[in-house]
Order: structure tokens, then sequence, then C-alpha cells
DNA sequence: GCGCTATTTCGATATTCGTTGAAAGATCGG
DNA sequence: CCGATCTTTCAACGAATATCGAAATAGCGC
């Protein structure tokens, strides 16, 4: 993923209404919901839905497809596992061992979940 | 985490600069970098470079620290890793065996990294 | 083709964000 | 205390983003 796809994703995701309806999407895993159940849900207005949806999807992080008279908009898994890659990518600068130390507080030891404290 | 912190953190790291920034500072690990040193490696003016470390340090992401006519600045891992947990959450609103199929490109078979085609 | 439902496009306005020079605050060495 | 270094605060401008009603487009059933 590059910087720029990467701040479009993060910019769509920074909105009250986009960041509901994105997690809204994930959990309703491919097969994603109609744009009518997604207002339902969100209770916004039918265009301001129209603007948030764009934004997501032009940021790569759903997809649209049509059933009927219907829109469906479903998350993209790839590309949000793409992002959370790029965010984490080489932490710590160093080997993975102490990445995970620092990175991942269910692998490092009680009262150090934060690393050294100096070097 | 809450809905306004993941927010924040996402419209922090919506820009260029903060992006760049906070990559810079995951790598560096915990001990961090000082803002010259930051300043140095991003090539922005001093003022703009203390809007983008309190951006981010706003939004939770990196915490300072004074040595001793320096500041340092390095990334909260703990809030990084609640944004991403935040963003992740209840994937695909399933048991936790299609959301590693869906969600973890490295552990779905070959060809099937996106999940069921349809239901 | 007509009406019906689902959704998007258009347009005008209010609000927020980004940038940067100049000056001030904080700390250290002497 | 004084000068030097590192960093922040202030202030003002231009640029980008959010909102939502009204009208237009797209597909379906008769």
């Amino acid at each position: 993923m590059e910087a720029g796809e990467a701040i479009g994703a993060l910019g769509a995701l920074a909105h009250e209404a986009r960041l509901k309806l994105f997690r809204l999407l994930v959990q309703q895993g491919p097969d994603g919901l109609s744009a009518g159940a997604i207002a339902q849900a969100l209770e916004v207005p039918p265009s301001s839905l129209t603007f948030h949806l764009q934004q997501l999807q032009h940021a790569g992080l759903i997809a649209r497809r049509r059933v009927g008279r219907q829109l469906f908009y479903a998350t993209d898994f790839a590309v949000m596992n793409e992002l959370m890659a790029y965010l984490t990518e080489n932490c710590c600068g160093r080997g993975a061992t102490l990445c995970a130390a620092v990175c991942d507080p269910a692998a490092a030891p009680a009262g150090n979940r934060r690393g050294p404290s100096a070097a």
C-alpha cells in the first residue's frame, strides 16, 4: 500500500458517520448491506449517506454491487488488512521479537507492555 | 476504545506529514526521536512540525518526554493496538473461524482470500 | 410506457483544517 | 546572569470538507 492510499483510507474513516458505517459493514462480512438498510441503521439523510458511501468507496475500503434495484455495500477486507499492515510496518525497526513484546500487549510479560523504559 | 478517540486518531493519521511521522516513530520503537531529528527527517518548518506533533499527541497516538533541552516523541503502542482492534471489532459478526478466513489473508486457503462470493 | 421504489447528483453554505513567519518560553554551559 | 540552542505559541490567510433539500437517474412490475 502506498502513502496516498493510506491517507485516503484514514481520512475516510476519520468521521463519525463513516466510522460507524465501516464498522457496521465489517461486522456484516463479505455480503454487506443495502444502502437503504444502512440508512436505517445510521439515521442519516439519503444524500448524506451517498456522500459518505462514496468517500469510503473512493478510498477503496468498501465495494458496491447491484442486486435488483438495491445497491449493496461490503467491506474490502484485503484493503483493510493492507492498511493495518501499513500502519505497523517495520514496527520498532528491529527483530520480530521485541516488536511482538512492544506492539502486542498480550505477548508482553505482565507489567511491561510498553517495552523498555529507557535506552 | 470509544468512537470519539478512534475518530481523533484516524483524523490525526490522515495527513501526509503526520502519517510519515507516525510511521517513523513506530519504526523507532519506545525510545522515539527528538523534535529536531524528526524535523530533519521530514523537512518541515518547526512551527508546522509542532502543529502536527500536537495533533498526534492530542489524539493519544504519541507521547512526549523531555531530555535536557530536547523533547522526545514516541509512539503509544497501546493506543495503536486499541485502534487496530476497534476497526476490526466483531469482524464478520460470526465465529472467529470465518473471520480469520475473511480478515486474515494468510489464514485463508489459496484463491479464497475474500471469503464466500455470495450467500 | 407508467408509476413506484431505491439511490444518486446538484448546488449553496457553514465549518474545520493546514501553513508559516515572527516572537516567546525552556534549558544548558560558562 | 548571559548567550546559545531547541521548541512552542500566536495570528492570519487560503484551501478543503460536511451538510442536506430538491430534482434526476435506474431498475421493476403491470
